[in-house]
DNA sequence: CTGGATATTTCACGTTGTCAAGCAAATGGG
DNA sequence: CCCATTTGCTTGACAACGTGAAATATCCAG
């Protein structure tokens, strides 16, 4: 009953794993270079670009907010992060990335060399139809 | 001095993050349906295809050998793999899936619903161009 | 045979993750 | 208005994963 994966599907599959593989060894790496682990780095992420509920963060990584507080600790004390109340509603606590923990991000997403290393086999032509395609994996369309 | 990205490669980039987490979620959730973590998964994987010494599970891991003892430990328990001798080296233990690791290795993989909700939405052209770049990507030229 | 390298394990430790319990603050129905 | 419920966050106990250092057993070269 289960349908029989056709080679040509089973064969993208595997290569989609060989690039998470790869892109996880690297993007470790990155972070490990600013003495961040991969949380850390994809939290500070997100708090660039806004401050953020701590409930948010923990539905944004797929995980319990329990798990949110400690990240948030561990960067909080090095004073990359900081938690602030927010003016509405009195529970909440905003976790927002200080001017440090920004200038770390960026100086991470920029030392990150997956950008360049396999893309940098690609033509801009192929750059295009990979993100073409991509967009359509993710349902992404406009 | 640090090239600046063009936007095609950061979104091309960006949407790979997407492929990456949306491929993790989808991988420990198979392996949760039967059991497993992520990292027992990926060891099974291995151990399906061959037995193998610890050592080399760790460099396909890269990670230490002293983690590799303890998730082979957990799956050991639970009858999934064994630890044989090497004939020719006793100092090397192979780790080995018995036929019930086999058979649930076979079951997970075939419940990776990530082979068919994304790349459902492709067609077999874009399936085909898609598998021509990620091989030009990962440098698997013929 | 001896000394050095290799394969594995053990231990201590830190981070990430879960779940259950608890506290504070918001909210809605009577 | 008030109480019960819900919501947001933290804490504590626990497990898996990952590292690094030290211990043990075995191999191998000289």
């Amino acid at each position: 009953m289960t349908p029989r994966i056709d080679p040509l599907t089973r064969e993208v599959v595997d290569l989609i794993g060989s690039v998470v593989f790869r892109y996880h060894e690297e993007y470790d790496a990155a972070a490990g270079k600013h003495q961040l682990t991969g949380a850390q780095a994809r939290v500070l992420g997100l708090l660039s670009l806004e401050p953020m509920p701590m409930r948010r963060i923990a539905e944004q990584l797929k995980c319990e907010p329990s798990n949110v507080t400690g990240i948030i600790d561990r960067l909080e004390i090095r004073g990359l992060v900081e938690r602030r109340p927010d003016a509405a509603d009195r529970r909440i606590k905003l976790a927002a990335a200080t001017a440090a923990g920004k200038e770390t991000y960026e100086r991470l997403r920029s030392s990150l060399d997956f950008a360049r290393e396999p893309l940098a086999r690609l033509s801009t032509d192929e750059r295009t139809a990979l993100r073409d395609i991509l967009r359509r994996m993710l349902g992404l369309e406009t």
